[in-house]
DNA sequence: GCATATTAGTCCCATATGGAACCAATAACA
DNA sequence: TGTTATTGGTTCCATATGGGACTAATATGC
């Protein structure tokens, strides 16, 4: 870390991260122009890369994947890849390509509906709700690891704040311009 | 949006989400067993992914050129691409390609430091600037728009949690297991 | 009822991506 | 001072990605 030669006075609570993603990160991460969206991507991104990747090599499952089977599991049945698409922002080829995954390994099974026959239904098997169930409480874990440095009132504090970001979303979430 | 069949009793503040991004996308941020993480990841997804669309589009310029341009901008002289990559997580061949990509449209420059000659430290050209200029307040606009059901007070509470799960990360973000 | 539009899903293809090997410069140290 | 380790960057390559065209089934409108 040759930037001890960059002696700025930053947060002593951001000396680990200045240690471990370097002065610039935790600079960046205490004041920037759009500091509240840095910080917000920041901790998501070094949430969910890791655990995605984890994912893949130790259970061969893409985050497509995943999101499939973690939506079925959310879901009541006769949830379809176009439902998936638009409550995870994924595109739809990605998703198509998640479901032929599933289903090649038999994680989840597919059948046309009976009432509008373009739409084909999706469910978890045995081994698709097994896979989850190990899945899950890793993210869970990591969730709570994350949470950790907050207390009880401040989680419920961050949560509503961020399901009233999350809610109005139809208002900020447009393409720019 | 065929989904109306299934009358889920969902928060009202969620409505718009519902008819948005569906019935589904709606539950989920509502409960689901990592919650936070949904909330949040929704959330920093939903922001970042249009915007760096745009800035693709319009200005053609990366996501990772961007973050070259933005880590520059925030920085002291003699920045390299390692603190860019460390700063941001993005792997060092996506940096060294946005580096190669700003140097050809002089957006930046580039030269070896004479105290470590591995060292390639960049700046921003008046071009590169200028062009940041244009893209900042896009984003800005964007964060404030994101924030703006919040009020004053939820802002800065909120700001303050997500620093203090990132100063928090060496603890929470390795790899899993 | 027939043309047109819309919706679900898949496929093709050009491009983006990131891991790993690699090169160059420097540091560490016996 | 030579040998080895580390660090900054780039290149190679196999794969992932997503836009867009395409098919099929259904809805809509005249």
């Amino acid at each position: 870390m040759s930037k001890d030669a960059r002696p700025k006075k930053i947060d002593p609570a951001l000396a680990e991260v200045a240690s471990r993603f370097g002065p610039l990160a935790a600079q960046m991460l205490e004041r920037n122009p759009v500091r509240d969206v840095w910080r917000l991507s920041f901790v998501a991104n070094l949430f969910t890369g890791p655990l995605y990747k984890a994912f893949e090599e130790k259970d061969g499952v893409s985050r497509g994947e995943f999101l499939v089977l973690f939506c079925l599991s959310q879901a009541e049945d006769g949830l379809t890849a176009q439902d998936v698409c638009l409550a995870t922002g994924r595109p739809k080829n990605s998703i198509s390509r998640a479901v032929t995954g599933l289903l090649r390994k038999k994680l989840i099974r597919r059948s046309v509906s009976e009432a509008d026959r373009r739409r084909k239904e999706l469910a978890m098997t045995e081994a698709g709700e097994a896979l989850l169930a190990r899945l899950l409480p890793q993210t869970a874990a990591r969730e709570a690891s994350m949470l950790a440095p907050l207390s009880a009132a401040e989680r419920e504090s961050l949560s509503a704040l961020l399901l009233k970001i999350a809610a109005g979303a139809p208002a900020w979430a447009d393409d720019p311009e």
